[in-house]
DNA sequence: ATTACCATGTAATTAGTTACATGATTAG
DNA sequence: CTAATCATGTAACTAATTACATGGTAAT
């Protein structure tokens, strides 16, 4: 499937970046729903630069610090385009370890169980806080936020990712009710 | 973090099985939450045997074919028991596709979003009647499901998986209204 | 007979993480 | 000067999927 390759290919259409830069992204908005590491992406990099689908130049920070920075092609742009219009099939399984553990809450005591979903909503609960405050900034800025606006990718994954959040932490509370003890 | 090794010795917990029933259990209940092929169920198999968690007895099916059935050791109990009541860090990424094109939406014309967005809430769309009979069986069957009812775990994923495609749907009927066009 | 399913394995490949390795820049 | 960050790569390993390979059972 390579999908780091699009993921690649989606950061660079929106701007030139570095292969560092291209990390940093994965740990701001978009790592909320993909990620890789530097070592996943160099060598990315360098395939994507073979299949003709980015181009790189080099450029010096300070006085001898060479940096790559990469554009996407002509090339890359249909490659990207064909992807963004292709069906990609719902996953059957999206992996949730706590959850796996949920299943087998048989094995455990009712106070271990308890004890698992609240240490479980505790943690969820704390990213909430950062994620609403970020979604008001969106939204403060530029109120609604729309289709045409240039932050509507950014708003997409934000309003996502906190009502992901927010319904974990949802069931959660129903659960540990459930449990009771 | 060998995660399937827990998902096995946690299946095994609840009875004995083949390595072929495995494989069918993560087509079933705890499929939505994790999964793994035979390809890789086999030598994790074998690997739990030689560390002592698991043991087995072979069956004959019929007149001739070998069956190995598993069970958990009481070393696997402690492991698995252990396991259960260790913290386990929520990982920064739970990777999704669609949210990656969605991210790049901004590549595609209002009338492609659109059809991007109205493509997956079909889809999504198609797997929730289906949660739905599956919990109201359950619930059916012994309302309310309680702790200490042996279908508490299947309870558990049913309604997480249910409500986690509810969310899912609820938040793309207002993305698409929000792309408008 | 033939089809769907039961049953177990290995080989090859792709994807992803952790560790190894090096060096420059910037801000305090 | 020193710590955080910028910057790029490779090596080793673990996780997971796809493909290869074989054969038995049960129901029609």
């Amino acid at each position: 499937m390579r999908v780091l390759k699009y993921a690649i290919l989606g950061l660079l259409d929106k701007g030139q970046l570095s292969g560092y830069d291209i990390t940093s992204k994965f740990k701001e908005e978009i790592g909320h729903f993909w990620s890789a590491k530097h070592s996943q992406i160099y060598p990315e990099l360098k395939k994507l630069t073979e299949e003709g689908f980015v181009e790189y130049q080099i450029v010096i920070q300070g006085t001898k610090l060479e940096k790559k920075v990469y554009s996407i092609t002509e090339l890359g742009k249909k490659e990207l385009h064909e992807w963004m219009n292709r069906y990609s099939p719902i996953p059957d399984t999206q992996k949730d370890e706590f959850m796996l553990k949920a299943y087998f809450v048989s094995s455990l005591s009712q106070e271990e169980a308890k004890q698992l979903f609240k240490d479980q909503l505790e943690k969820r609960g704390q990213a909430i806080a950062f994620l609403e405050e970020r979604l008001q900034e969106l939204e403060g800025k530029e109120e609604p936020v729309s289709f045409s606006s240039p932050d509507f990718g950014h708003y997409l994954v934000l309003s996502r990712a906190l009502e992901r959040e927010k319904g974990y932490i949802s069931w959660l509370e129903r659960m540990i009710a459930k449990i009771g003890g």
